[in-house]
RNA sequence: GGUCCGUUCGUCUAGGGGUUAGGACCUCAGAUUUUCAUUCUGGUAACACGGGUUCGAUUCCCGUACGGACUACCA
């Protein structure tokens, strides 16, 4: 595989759907795999759909995922422009000369005509069997072209397409696909607006960026035979990239293909980062906000579709080039698992340094205005290690340590607070608040004398105690929250608990 | 409707003419943890269907069913 380039190429017509980042991402681990080049494309000739803004988004979401970009929009390079607007010239001159050998012709079919022509025919479509009834350089002499052309009459550019030829895509995941040019329509090439459509302005661009294989999703396989067609009118046949057509990622419950409505039914993101719509102020949240590791959403996203072979599941961005090989990627979609996202999550963010979850926690402090020495943050963080999916997990489950249970789980109360219980925690307390700093075993010890100083055994009234401090019955180990408290502390969130709860 | 693509546990998937069809997520049970979580052990659970080829098919071929994509002057 000699020099390889592959670009993704998105449209700047929103935020960036997650499944545009699995396919940034096979275009990426396949550039660095083989020490090619990663193209960023924007594909931006719907003037249209234009969204301020996204082009921007889509460079970040790449910069959070990790997929470093070598050539293209936002760092440049040999082919530049990068931006398919800004390369309008290139495009008709290209289609002009299709035309002067007489693979595409000027077409000046209102909507209303081609309306006229769908009706007539049933499943017509614009072909070699309808295009002699329409109104294009075909059917109209020369100089009614040129004077339609000269009164400013709009047209656009269609391929004329060959018949009965059968035309081979040979895809590197699917094998070869054969498909009849009869089955063909004359796509549009060139828009009236004088923008090239897809069709053209891709291909143009994959030749002339010296493209060498294109990774795209599936949704472009029935397009691909017209592709290759225009390979082959520009003569660039053997320049022709390899084609990977990218099974689809599908909604998690039913089929389908993964929309945004289906993330937001089912409460999780599908945008990488939190997207603003500047038309509508519709806020949608993203994956990083939700508290998604890159790391973590980098790895879920090679599973789907892709695996190693192996039974290994974690991978670096490292282990994942080198282990990345097309060859590998499934050809059926892939129904988009939020659980499975959620354990790779928990096990990225269980398995960073100690420091890490320290500065995450002291975060979430600052958010909420609270102080809190290193030294008890470590201590914090370390009780809560290995209880997190997600980095707001440390302050929902480690605000006790910081502020008193703002209310007591009644269930818990009802079955857990007795009047034995009551009693035992009354003596706890008088001891405990003597000491300031008390360790987990100190404080073993001092329930236990407590409670039989009561006459009861210390494992009837643990739950009451845990009720006391946090509010509930689950949370890190009771001995290590009361040395993170502190004697003080525990003794004041007993009296408390005691003179509310009845 | 037409064209094309697809189909192994609920999900992501491995595998491949003769296997106890393997792993992970989820789920369930047990152990550990005087809680919950973690951790550990174990369990439930799949080759869409029908023909053919073959000594033998989940694996190869054909068909059917089901699902999906495409069918714009959107990408």
């Amino acid at each position: 595989m000699e020099n390889v380039r592959v670009r993704f190429a998105p449209s700047p017509t929103g935020a960036l759907h997650i499944g545009g980042v699995r396919t940034a991402l096979y275009n990426f681990l396949l550039a660095r795999k083989t020490g090619g080049t990663m193209i960023l494309r924007i594909e931006d000739t719907d003037q249209s759909r234009f969204v301020p803004g996204a082009e921007e988004y889509i460079l970040d979401s790449l910069r959070w995922a990790g997929i470093q970009i070598d050539e293209g929009v936002g760092v440049g390079g040999p082919h530049a422009p990068y931006r398919q607007s800004e390369r309008r010239e290139i495009y008709t001159r290209h289609a002009q000369k299709l035309i002067k050998e007489g693979h595409a012709y000027t077409a000046f079919d209102t909507e209303a005509d081609l309306e006229a022509m769908r009706q007539r025919t049933p499943n017509a479509q614009y072909d070699g069997t309808t295009r002699l009834q329409m109104k294009n350089s075909l059917t109209l002499s020369e100089a009614e072209v040129a004077k339609k052309i000269a009164t400013g009459e709009p047209y656009v550019i269609r391929i004329k397409i060959p018949a009965n030829e059968e035309i081979t895509v040979n895809d590197l995941i699917r094998g070869e696909v054969k498909v009849d040019s009869s089955q063909l329509d004359d796509k549009v090439l060139i828009k009236s607006d004088g923008m090239p459509t897809y069709h053209l302005a891709n291909v143009v661009d994959d030749y002339l960026m010296k493209i060498s294989h294109v990774i795209r999703g599936e949704e472009w396989l029935p397009s691909a035979p017209l592709h290759l067609l225009l390979y082959r009118f520009f003569g660039w046949e053997k320049e022709a990239p390899r084609f990977a057509h990218l099974p689809l990622l599908l909604k998690p419950d039913g089929n389908g293909k993964l929309s945004k409505r289906d993330a937001d039914r089912m409460g999780f993101p599908i945008f990488p980062l939190t997207w603003t719509d500047p038309n509508s102020g519709i806020v949608s949240p993203g994956f990083r906000e939700a508290g998604y590791l890159p790391e973590a959403m980098i790895n879920f996203l090679a599973f789907l579709g892709w695996n190693p072979g192996t039974t290994q599941e974690l991978f670096s961005m490292q282990e994942l080039i080198g282990a990345f090989t097309l060859e590998r990627v499934g050809k059926a979609g892939s129904k988009f698992d939020i659980q499975k996202a959620q354990w790779f999550n928990q096990q990225y963010l269980r398995s960073m340094p100690v420091s890490d979850h320290v500065a995450l926690l002291m975060d979430v402090l600052k958010e909420h205005q609270i102080d809190c020495t290193p030294s008890r943050a470590n201590q914090v963080v370390t009780a809560l290690r290995e209880r997190v999916t997600f980095p707001k997990d440390f302050w929902e489950q480690g605000k006790i340590f910081f502020q008193p249970p703002q209310t007591f789980d009644k269930d818990a109360v009802s079955k857990k607070w007795s009047a034995d219980a009551i009693n035992v925690l009354r003596a706890f307390g008088q001891e405990v608040i003597q000491q300031r700093s008390i360790t987990a075993d100190e404080a073993k010890g001092m329930i236990e004398k407590a409670a039989s100083s009561q006459g009861v055994k210390s494992g009837q009234i643990l739950a009451a105690l845990r009720i006391a401090l946090t509010g509930g019955l689950s949370g890190p180990d009771l001995m290590v929250t009361i040395e993170i408290l502190g004697g003080v502390e525990t003794a004041r969130r007993i009296d408390h608990a005691v003179s509310t709860l009845k």
